[in-house]
DNA sequence: CATAAAAGATACAGATCTGTATACTAATCT
DNA sequence: AGATTAGTATACAGATCTGTATCTTTTATG
């Protein structure tokens, strides 16, 4: 019974430091460019308390992608429930707010992407960690769908999840943030195309 | 003046080797975590050869990329005009031919977005030549867009080709090939907004 | 205050990474 | 045939990587 106190809105804890580190520096120069020495460089952190709290790099990895996938989650949602109302502009809201994500100094692309793409064993924790973070992206756009009383609600999430996906990438590897409004635009014809009240 | 001989057909040469070998398995474990040692053994070329061919793993790594490149843009293409003879079936056969390209076991995603995720520094040689890369498949998309009549070639090629982005990484990321099926789905609605005779 | 846990500082072991050097062999061209 | 090139085999230098060990200092708690 020691550091049994969760620290709540105090100063962080060691381990946060390290996560929030992890997250970043992964973000950006990828997982395998990243090595240990420079977290702890970074973090402000040595070496020994590092590996107090992580059994081993693959620990700290898994552990900062699930802690950037609860905060992105976190944030991504309320922006959109922020900026709009009624279900079909919350659709709309979407790539407005991927938008300002994509035209963000700090913007790598997406995390999960990058790391299957350094990770390419199936099977892995990691490999589940980033599909489930697809996966639960894909079920906030399909309870939109639904709210919205889509025709097929299940069809326009996997369409709209896909032309995030490619929004995403674009503005990344083409370094296009306006990507976004590309796939704005085409989302409001899908949406469109699946509203009841269409002449189809 | 010396071994000038293009070997047009004939056994690979050493050079090709390696440029083949490095495709490979940069494709599959990212550059990164693919060493010189480990092209070297799967070459069966010697180190000494690899950097009488190429000044240092970068220049291997954009070689192996523009490599790529060509090699891809070719196949892709020449599968999609064999696939459709007029422009809007060829604008769908598009996603058909990735379908077919998401369902090898070699599918490991878009090796150039992948490459992206492990280069996020802007304005360097393997930036650009990813960059190009997409800029050439979207213009390929394009030519069929204005050749089908699109009453707005651009947008409807930005769209079609943020598509087919997201149902690379989606069926990379979530190990779903019929990722490609959902985005020709999207596609055909996109495609039919955009036809001339379209009563908007 | 005293004791124990947490963390800092630093060195190190062993593996792997990029790139080079040395010595030998096979192929090629004049 | 003779000389040059290309390639093999192998060792090695120096840096970096993950993970551990040692020793001291700070911090928290009873």
């Amino acid at each position: 019974m020691s550091s049994q106190m969760k620290q709540r809105g105090a100063r962080p804890s060691k381990r946060e430091q390290l996560i929030q580190t992890a997250v970043n520096l992964f973000g950006q120069y990828g997982i395998h460019a990243t090595g240990i020495d420079t977290i702890v460089e970074h973090s402000g952190v040595t070496k020994k308390t590092l590996y107090a709290h992580f059994r081993s790099k693959e620990e700290l990895v898994l552990t900062a992608l699930r802690h950037y996938d609860g905060q992105f989650r976190n944030s991504f949602m309320r922006q959109v429930e922020t900026k709009a109302r009624n279900p079909k502009t919350r659709l709309l809201a979407i790539f407005d707010v991927a938008e300002t994500w994509f035209s963000q100094q700090s913007f790598y692309g997406c995390m999960f992407i990058n790391a299957v793409g350094e990770h390419s064993t199936p099977g892995t924790s990691l490999r589940y960690v980033c599909r489930d973070f697809k996966r639960m992206m894909t079920e906030f756009i399909l309870k939109l769908c639904i709210q919205m009383g889509a025709r097929n609600p299940q069809h326009l999430a996997e369409e709209l999840a896909l032309l995030l996906e490619g929004a995403i990438v674009t503005a990344q590897v083409s370094q296009k943030p306006d990507a976004a409004k590309i796939a704005k635009r085409a989302a409001a014809v899908l949406i469109q195309k699946h509203s009841s009240h269409e002449a189809f």
